[in-house]
DNA sequence: CATTTTAATTAGATTTGCTTAACTATTGGC
DNA sequence: GCCAATAGTTAAGCAAATCTAATTAAAATG
């Protein structure tokens, strides 16, 4: 791989994204996070994803820089971050994880709060098998 | 802290362990197989240690010893590992985690290896909160 | 319009956790 | 008792994700 990025400079990402399988955490979170900042204000800025999960400027330049090489965003003639077809597909199923999980930790009588922060930590480690199932013993439940 | 490292080595475990005052995903996981395999066997190797987790034997070593540096192993004289009280108490909590989570998930009707699985991801994350609350239900559920 | 503030990037460093390769040391079988 | 297998460590290095400090670029404000 080391070799054929040297020749193909560019495919680096592609093949990266097709060998990884898998996208990281820390990607997940820049995703779902770009997707809220979108639904509550219409448009995506770096600083606000920086500000919204608490790191650096830095670090969501590093990130970006990661998730577009990949194909999962790219920016608009303004600037703004915009998510692409994979990139908003991983971000909607995490914040509806997000949303689903926080909401039933609520039901059970954990503090909101609390809550909140166990979801955004479970969302990524679930495998669809589970989500699925507790989602569907969610709606029996009501 | 890295000039008093310097200054005083061996204050870097320390130090560390005051400063972090959480202990690593990767710590945990660690501590967790050393008791899964004290309690299956009665000693603790190295090796079991990474064939357990799928990992290499430097990568088990490299943790033992931040592990022994930070006080929650050491070695006993014929060079098995040993829980001490701090560590025992964390690979106690995430075994705990481990087998209720695992019960609940195949409860819900998730195939059990994927709900091992993910069980032993998610064990890391919950607060004590959140995990007692699940286990306030899990009982009262039965 | 100049200055200041805000946004974004680059450069360089750190930490964590893992790897492979090579070495040492112990131990069991013949 | 030698030799191979097993167990453990060291060394070197890589990748992910973060940080601080410094720089550039754009926008806002007086």
């Amino acid at each position: 791989m080391f070799i054929l990025s040297l020749l193909f400079p560019g495919a680096y990402g592609i093949l990266n994204s097709v060998m990884k399988m898998n996208i990281h955490k820390s990607a997940e979170d820049y995703l779902e996070a770009m997707l809220m900042l979108k639904e509550e204000r219409g448009y995506v800025r770096s600083v606000d994803v920086a500000a919204l999960l608490g790191v650096t400027k830095p670090s969501v330049s590093y990130a970006t820089k990661r998730l577009r090489e990949d194909g999962y965003i790219s920016f608009d003639p303004a600037g703004m971050i915009v998510l692409l077809e994979p990139g908003l597909e991983i971000a909607e199923r995490m914040y509806e994880r997000h949303k689903l999980l926080t909401e039933l930790l609520i039901g059970l009588g954990v503090n909101p709060e609390t809550a909140k922060d166990d979801a955004c930590k479970i969302e990524h480690d679930l495998s669809v098998e589970t989500f699925d199932t507790i989602r569907r013993h969610a709606q029996e439940h009501r």
